[in-house]
DNA sequence: TTATAAAAAGACATCAATATCTTTTTATAG
DNA sequence: CTATAAAAAGATATTGATGTCTTTTTATAA
């Protein structure tokens, strides 16, 4: 479904978050032993979600990456668009170039609906939310 | 989601199946044309259809690809389990190697529910009833 | 029995995703 | 200032998915 690099970025985002309620800025080697994730493909990630002002960062001594304090909650669908694209969420699941009501494949009813749940998902689920299950050890960050 | 591969698999068992309803074996090369995929990458795909035994060919003169008479319906499940592995239906949304009620990611419910609707779509779709929409002139094959 | 049509098979090519290595820039501590 | 820690950037490598080309096998028609 999605690729590794978008799960590494959820995956990182998560971590971050939960290091910078305790007052911390990981940086990536922290980071990708933590969320078991190659350390400079993780760093080249980071890099990108900063870029896209997802997260900030600060260079040298004590550096590394954290959310703004008055940023708003973030959307996985903020992290998909951002790594995958926007194209992602509206591709059809029969591999038409064009698939719409208007001419539909096969499976373009079915799908829309299967795709609308993802959708509502990811719209719903935030990184925040996410961090709070790990941190009520409803759920885990990794596992090896 | 779907891989290209497993994309021109379905369309291409669509087709066969629409052909065969009218008492023909379409070849690669026909096959290919009709639902816009390369020639000789769609004469694989459908080596690994015929040797997975979802569908039959004849070499020779008159030769071709077709279903047997006394298949059932053939879902598109058993076409995505054949062409990208059983495991695609399990993966973990989040990336974990191991991910289940015991042990799960922060997204594993809510993911479950939309992974079960796509399990569902593509267990009760079948490539028959996907010919029957485009025989109705319901849906389309292809567009350019 | 020979020519031809078609799938099967094998080898190779290309491209995008994933991953690593090295150098540069920036900030801070001492 | 200088050493050090850290992210940014650039270059390169690897891998898997996708795609092409050539040869071989098999069946049929004439």
């Amino acid at each position: 479904m999605l690729g590794k690099t978008t799960e590494y970025a959820i995956r990182a985002l998560v971590y971050i978050f939960i290091k910078n309620q305790e007052g911390k800025r990981p940086g990536f080697k922290e980071i990708s032993k933590e969320i078991d994730s190659p350390e400079q493909f993780t760093a080249k990630v980071l890099q990108n979600l900063a870029r896209a002002e997802l997260i900030s960062s600060i260079k040298g001594r004590g550096g590394g990456f954290f959310f703004d304090q008055s940023a708003t909650p973030l959307t996985i669908y903020d992290v998909i668009r951002v790594m995958e694209g926007e194209k992602f969420f509206s591709k059809c699941g029969f591999g038409l170039k064009r698939c719409d009501g208007e001419s539909p494949c096969p499976l373009h009813d079915d799908y829309a609906v299967v795709r609308g749940g993802f959708f509502r998902l990811v719209k719903k689920e935030t990184i925040q939310a996410l961090a709070n299950k790990i941190n009520e050890q409803k759920a885990v960050l990794t596992r090896l």
